[in-house]
DNA sequence: GCTCTGTTTGTTTTT
DNA sequence: CAAACAGAGC
């Protein structure tokens, strides 16, 4: 019998053998819209098909919740399909609804359930429900496995709490989000409380190492971890426990990473842990029935105020791969034929990224017509700049009667920039939906419920308890909770604890305590019924038996109305979540609800256009594309302006808003915005100047892309700069330490820092600092 | 113990 | 121009 493998004809060579490839390792240098997504999902169910590879023991890194969902089902489609060729004879679509259905179930049951599919947050999170038991930190602190994920606000007002409250310490000097912000870059190095102590020694360093060691003891408390554990913990118990990293690293045989130019230091850790089990001598590495996949675009890094890293994508080679030049190599594939956009679009892409300095060569090669030239406008402010756009999506959805809403997307550099296109929108009765911003989640009344939640699987979380406690009002103030606190701080005990025995409420609370042990004899006997009741039935009980619900139906306004349906909807979600899902437990539900994205709700089909942020567009697209607020202080963002590395991820960033158009790319700029509430005068982005100017269509004529003069912010200058830089010099041949030999391309001045671009005669482009970076000049 | 209101403060991007 | 917060009044 010949296995039919049909998928295999729909792709070009390069991609073939991406997806052909079996054991070791491999990097796919894949352009936008050179059909990665198509080589990972195909790679999959080649494995599965012709290698024979059990579904359990492949682990599937995406970078959202999105992503994972749809490569699943795309894996059980085109497995249905397969199976129904080979079994049948026919094509799929042509069983009946009923054969279909039964087929599908049949894959889902011996395929992609058994997949390991999903983010890096969620996969660890599913690792660390079983193994976090394991786990103690380098001070003995230990977890268990119903652990609360703390959310973003939570954990700021746990920081605020440290920081003023504990440690007395001025809030203009160490406010909470500066941080967080600290300690999060410190987990994403992989940085305990002690080693980033050692490596910051200066007054400051000293205190934030003191704060992000008791935020460990509160999170600890709590029980609780926050978004930057559920990695960083995987991955120091690996370190620590021989045994268990053999576990999964002998689970996991296959291991795939989309967007491997977004991943940080400690997801890097992870992938490395698993892939070689520890083993640091590569001589070592047995790779017989086991790969390492990644998959990634340099020139769409986009995330590095997340510490994402894209030289680890650009260090793959050297770290697992032959190491050979480009054309010799056997452990890089390169896409970069696009099927996605016009060639104009391309040919602006391309323009625009070839700017950057630090990248792998690579020019997206069009596969497709030329199509219209870029749409290029230039508004007097943003009202107008969105009245533009909405009459241009009219005029273009009334002349292509193919096109739907849901072909329009309008992307943005901020958030706050979608406001003025909700507003035309609204007035045109034009269907949108807006990605990210507020969440779901966010919403008050579903952190209530969420709060009542997590007690309930968690009860040493005492962040949701004193969310909880007097919500809907019980009559227990801000005094009782104070002793109740105290009484806890001095046994050392959780909160729930002294609320859970009576004696000790009769004692503290006074007047409150009747309330108070009601409250918590409800708590008590749904955390007893954990087990044997659903997350939905959970729900529904507590939210009822509160007072949640009554109270807000006691208030009739219609913002309560909202929440009581916000509340409805959450339990819909509940109750989607057990449909999809075999976990029903209420920790299945709350682990995907705090990891759970806007971007989820973004369902294709749907025909509404879509406003958000370019960071949110990256991996979508769009047939038209309307990119707008190009200007500089929004895109380039005005925090980037003086720092040359920044300034390249901003243009990257605009690279992937013009990468995502298929058909047609509009730009717009605004020559005023309020910012702050003032109105400002903008002048056009520089990368509008980087764009062939031939291929800007104003509509009118003439071009109008010109800047007032003066206003580069950044300086390339070769020869006879005012001040020192002239220690370097284009042309200049320089010697680093260990890149070795090369010459320097660019002199980047922004306001006391000088960075060069050297192109390095062995590792290509890199942008450094010569007062960090020994470098050394040759003559 | 709770609510209202004036003042302050701050905006990049997100799993 | 928000939202978030603190302090005063009920």
């Amino acid at each position: 019998m010949t296995t039919n493998l049909d998928y295999l004809r729909q792709l070009n060579p390069s991609q073939r053998s991406a997806v052909e490839h079996f054991c070791g390792p491999l990097l796919v240098v894949a352009g936008a819209g050179s059909g990665k997504t198509r080589a990972l999902t195909y790679r999959i169910i080649h494995l599965i098909r012709y290698h024979k590879v059990d579904p359990e023991n492949i682990l599937a890194v995406t970078f959202t919740n999105k992503a994972a969902r749809e490569m699943k089902l795309r894996i059980e489609r085109t497995f249905a399909g397969e199976i129904c060729q080979e079994k049948h004879e026919k094509p799929f679509e042509a069983l009946k609804e009923s054969e279909q259905k039964s087929l599908l179930s049949q894959v889902y049951r011996c395929v992609t359930k058994k997949l390991w599919i999903g983010t890096f947050h969620g996969l660890c999170s599913r690792i660390l429900r079983y193994d976090i038991g394991k786990y103690r930190d380098e001070k003995g602190r230990t977890w268990r496995s119903n652990f609360s994920i703390m959310d973003e606000s939570d954990v700021q007002s746990l920081l605020k709490n440290i920081v003023t409250k504990q440690f007395n310490l001025d809030e203009k000097k160490f406010d909470a989000r500066s941080i967080r912000y600290s300690i999060s870059n410190a987990k994403n190095l992989g940085l305990s409380p002690d080693d980033y102590l050692k490596e910051h020694s200066y007054p400051k360093g000293r205190i934030i190492a003191e704060v992000y060691q008791e935020y460990q003891n509160q999170l600890c408390a709590n029980n609780a971890v926050d978004f930057d554990d559920l990695i960083l913990i995987p991955v120091r118990l690996f370190q620590q426990n021989e045994s268990v990293l053999g576990y999964w690293h002998n689970q996991f045989k296959h291991i795939l990473v989309d967007e491997y130019q977004d991943t940080n230091q400690i997801q890097y850790d992870l992938i490395r842990l698993l892939g070689t089990n520890g083993e640091t001598d590569r001589t070592q590495w047995d790779w017989r029935n086991r790969s390492i996949f990644v998959v990634g675009d340099a020139d769409q890094s986009i995330y590095s105020f997340r510490m994402a890293d894209f030289t680890i994508l650009l260090n793959f080679q050297k770290d697992f791969g032959d190491g050979l030049p480009d054309a010799d190599t056997r452990t890089m594939v390169k896409l970069e034929e696009n099927y996605r956009s016009r060639e104009n679009i391309l040919e602006a892409a391309n323009k625009l990224i070839e700017n950057n300095t630090q990248r792998i060569d690579k020019v997206l090669k069009a596969t497709r017509g030329s199509g219209d030239t870029i749409g290029f406008k230039v508004t007097r402010d943003e009202q107008e700049e969105a009245e533009f756009v909405v009459s241009k999506i009219k005029e273009i959805k009334r002349n292509n009667p193919e096109l739907n809403w849901g072909s329009f997307a309008i992307l943005y550099r901020i958030n706050s920039q979608s406001r003025p296109f909700e507003d035309v929108l609204i007035k045109s009765t034009i269907p949108y939906t807006i990605v990210g911003g507020f969440k779901f989640y966010d919403r008050q009344e579903i952190k209530d419920a969420v709060a009542y939640l997590r007690v309930i699987a968690n009860p040493a979380d005492t962040v949701s308890l004193l969310r909880v406690i007097n919500t809907p009002r019980r009559g227990i103030g801000k005094t009782t909770i104070e002793n109740l606190l105290k009484a806890s701080q001095e046994l050392s005990i959780p909160l729930w604890e002294i609320i859970s025995d009576e004696t000790s409420v009769n004692t503290i609370a006074g007047r409150a305590a009747k309330s108070l042990n009601e409250f918590s004899k409800l708590l008590q006997d749904l955390h007893g019924k954990i087990e044997e009741l659903s997350a939905s039935e959970i729900l529904t009980e507590v939210m009822e038996s509160s007072g949640y619900i009554e109270e807000l139906r006691l208030q009739g306004t219609e913002e309560a109305d909202n929440r009581l349906e916000n509340i409805f909807e959450l339990s819909n979600a509940v109750l989607q979540y057990q449909e999809d899902n075999e976990d029903i437990t209420l920790q299945g539900f709350l682990s995907s609800a705090s990891l759970a994205s806007d971007l989820d709700n973004l369902k294709e089909g749907e025909e509404r256009v879509s406003l958000m942020t370019l960071h949110s567009a990256k991996g979508l697209e769009f047939p038209i594309v309307y990119l707008v607020g190009l200007e500089q202080g929004l895109l380039p963002h005005s925090r980037s302006l003086n720092d040359p590395l920044s300034l390249e991820e901003e243009r990257r960033l605009c690279y992937v808003g013009v990468t995502r158009a298929q058909e047609q790319l509009f730009l717009t700029y605004a020559k005023e915005r309020y910012v702050w509430g003032n109105r400002e005068t903008k002048i056009p982005s520089q990368f509008l100047e980087e764009l062939p100017q031939e291929l800007l269509d104003t509509g009118r004529g003439k071009q109008t892309t010109k800047r007032s003069t003066g206003s580069k912010i950044v300086a390339v200058k070769s020869k006879s700069a005012p001040n020192d830089s002239k220690e370097w010099e284009v042309g200049d041949r320089v010697l680093h330490p260990t890149f070795g030999e090369g010459k320097i391309t660019n002199v980047f001045e922004g306001g006391r820092r000088i960075s060069i671009a050297v192109k390095f005669d062995a590792l290509g482009n890199k942008i450094l600092d010569p007062v960090i970076a020994k470098l050394q000049k040759l003559n």
